[in-house]
DNA sequence: GCAAAAAGAGACCAATCGGTCTCAAGTAAG
DNA sequence: CTTACTTGAGACCGATTGGTCTCTTTTTGC
């Protein structure tokens, strides 16, 4: 056999506990959920995971893993730099549910260990460095291509999209209406076309809104 | 005596366990960490409020009243009503510290209490609310008093701005970097002036970017 | 098919959880 | 000053927490 009956029972775990620890929180989701959401007992949980913790960091990467891969879906194929930013927007604002349940393990995460698990924190900003290192990728790429302006600061426009989809989902899910992601989407597809792509005649570049 | 003693002390209870809930979240708080902060024993708290949730969300109240309070700081001195917007952002990544230790009253509460107390997770969604009417109030003035384009969504534009700090923040926090914070609030105040604000000349109106 | 190793059940643990209740101390009104 | 009422201390409660350990069962390599 290839994959051991061990391995595949730790893989099991973690992908039936990661909705429990992304909808109820580390603290919020006890042994006996974990157990009741497995079907194992604690002696086939601590078998696998040395503490609650080692198994809440491995379900938040398993979380993310899927919420990356949900938002990446298809864009690699489109050639356009701006379209494809604009394709990973529309992703996230889409894809929204049906990914991981109880919204993004980011958001979620992040907030919750703020001020508490250093453990899960660290895991939440790598998280959010990586997000924002494959919108900077993107972006650079257009600005050499020459089809995003070359005033364009990759950085700022990453994290301006990443925080304008995040608090307009977590808007959207307090008052249980996507209208607030589907506003979001409007406005940085405006942006991105009105301040982002490179104006394909002779004339000068722009760092800000036109007059 | 014109505020009893037992008035007191409750007050006191709230003032001291709000930067706990806010902090820690309201499954992360215990009872014994409010006897540390509130320097009473059980009975001292329990004589006061019936439940740990009575006092979570007493304790989400005053902390958001701070924080609106925070936000509204001379506010209402500004006369134009775009440049009163751009108070209120200027507030949030201004004031930004120094209100409640934890961050945003509103995103802890919105994220833990969304797939769980439905207690808090109401007086969140209240929150929300609130803070929206205030803006939509000081947009739809503005459209009245003709210092804002009609074309422009009062509630729209208010969830935007909201989402977008909220996201900031979030990043910001996670990041302990205030640079998102201020790049949003630059593309918030560059926005308002170039779509929100009415042109004063005769030209028609803009719903979206100008080219 | 057998022996060795891996995996899982579940009793058990101390600590802590939120919450109750009694009674002593403190406050307030006459 | 005294009496009635309010306030808070803290012992106590059962339930549950995360975690350990032993022993049986299952899987594995030969």
């Amino acid at each position: 056999m290839d994959v051991t009956k061990g391995e595949q029972t730790r893989n099991e775990i973690v992908r039936k506990s990661a909705p429990l620890f992304n909808q109820k929180g580390y603290e919020g989701t006890s042994l006996s959920d974990l157990m009741a959401a497995t079907g194992l007992q604690k002696g086939g949980i601590y078998r696998h995971f040395s503490s609650k913790e080692e198994l809440a960091t491995e379900a938040f990467d398993y979380s993310w893993g899927k919420a990356v891969s949900g938002r990446l879906d298809g864009v690699a194929e489109v050639p356009d730099c701006v379209n494809r930013l604009k394709k990973m927007i529309d992703n996230f604002v889409e894809l929204r549910a049906g990914l991981v349940p109880g919204g993004c393990p980011l958001m979620n995460t992040a907030v919750e260990a703020d001020d508490g698990n250093a453990a899960l924190r660290a895991r939440a900003k790598k998280a959010l460095q990586n997000w924002t290192a494959r919108l900077s990728k993107i972006t650079l790429e257009g600005i050499k291509k020459q089809e995003i302006n070359h005033g364009v600061d990759p950085l700022k426009l990453s994290q301006l999209i990443i925080g304008s989809l995040e608090g307009a989902l977590l808007i959207s899910r307090l008052q249980k209406n996507d209208e607030p992601l589907r506003a979001i989407k409007e406005h940085l597809t405006d942006y991105l076309e009105q301040n982002v792509r490179a104006v394909p005649s002779t004339a000068g570049r722009r760092t800000t809104y036109r007059r």
